[in-house]
DNA sequence: AACGGTATGATTTTCGAAAATATGGTTCTG
DNA sequence: CAGAACCATATTTTCGAAAATCATACCGTT
């Protein structure tokens, strides 16, 4: 049956909210939605074509994610950026994402093993092909992020895991900011290429402090090459 | 103006939204509305006089929190609850919340310090006007979160601060579920001073030590007189 | 000119009807 | 009798119009 013919666009959820949320939650991280921007309904209902109550539900959810800033009665916003936000950000990723890589390296299995050493080998491969501008690459960006996911996927607690994801989400917005300005993207290869081996070998002191090191050098860089736009708010 | 007789039922924010987003976030909490349990939209329509939209961005942002599950083209439902959800939510709050413990015992100011005491204060205030059933007096519900809110919120950390309100009001709803079948309230008000006394003395090692076994205490309290509740699902 | 109040237009927020989807029961077939 | 296919009903999801609210410009007064 042609019936993908006839739905307009469910591509990643059941339904149309949930659907715009995944869509609208990337293009805030890409700042194709600027922060601070104001996120008029007739503006999204023309380039979402979804109507006002659906593109409502999508904003909430955004809003309780950190991503979107809800004024009541005025209306919502794309989240500001700020120095400070990003320290928390990179703050709060450290404490949890060190615990979470000791937990998974004392839990992982073989298919945790498997898991890690295969999305490094994806990003590695995506990398040779075109190692210029990552972040624009939007295979570059999944794998990174599976890659990054997988580490700490053994871990045990679904609770940890949804918190860590949405901090992750709030950086990588950070990354995107700083990518426009930032003259060469440093060696992240060999970066992610320790932490794997740290990992996989069970080095668990090795490995925190190494995720520990990437998180902080990838914030200090923004500081660096985005810090004019933090500035502003 | 007699404005207040016309607009009916704006208690705690300027949308109505915000408003039954509040209301059903207490309900859940306190177990009015049991873990697992349908929210059907006709029910709640009646319940909390808002329409299908207005309810829906609020379960959406509930759904954020952790305490209603959406099951996409199936509706709402409470968040069921589990022995492994109370462990990981238990878990999660020692992690961070010893954490910021630390840092406020570090970095409080004096109004940080008056904060503590005055809390503390009212909560002993209220517990020995009526030392029986706690959890049943709205008013101590209250002063009890804010006691623990005062006691980290000099962390200087909002992104912190809101993930903990979460986790935070997470366990609540355990506590109400186990307190119909706790004979009796352990010595809380104890346990309150005790941390009291060490945070505004300074000594963050007994105070995370306390904190964590405050926690941990209450978790296991759960555990054993709600046990039969959590194997349902 | 400065200030306060008011009308006007823009924007958000809320509503209930209509469409889409799931659920449960019934019949038909092997 | 088991199981698939279908229909009828219950429920969720989506829509655009209508109400409520906010922002701005205008006017009159001091």
């Amino acid at each position: 049956m042609p019936d993908s013919a006839i739905r307009p666009r469910k591509e990643f959820g059941k339904t149309i909210a949930a659907d715009i949320t995944h869509r609208l939650r990337e293009e805030i991280i890409a700042c194709g939605l600027a922060p601070g921007e104001p996120l008029r309904f007739d503006v999204l209902r023309e380039r979402f074509g979804a109507s006002f109550t659906t593109l409502r539900e999508a904003l909430t959810a955004l809003a309780a994610e950190g991503l979107v800033d809800a004024q009541e009665q005025r209306g919502f916003r794309v989240a500001p950026v700020s120095r400070q936000d990003l320290v928390e950000v990179t703050d709060a990723r450290v404490l949890i994402e060190v615990e979470l890589i000791r937990r998974s390296i004392e839990r992982g299995d073989d298919d945790w093993e498997i898991a890690v050493i295969s999305t490094l080998h994806r990003l590695k491969r995506i990398e040779q092909r075109d190692p210029e501008h990552p972040l624009r690459d939007p295979e570059w960006k999944i794998a990174h992020r599976q890659f990054h996911q997988a580490l700490v996927s053994a871990c045990g607690s679904a609770t940890l895991l949804a918190i860590r994801a949405e901090l992750f989400d709030r950086a990588e917005r950070y990354r995107h900011l700083s990518a426009n300005f930032r003259p060469r993207p440093r060696d992240k290869a060999g970066e992610h290429q320790a932490i794997m081996q740290a990992a996989i070998s069970r080095n668990a002191d090795l490995a925190v402090q190494l995720i520990e090191a990437h998180i902080r050098s990838t914030s200090d860089n923004v500081a660096t090459y985005a810090g004019h736009l933090l500035d502003t708010e």
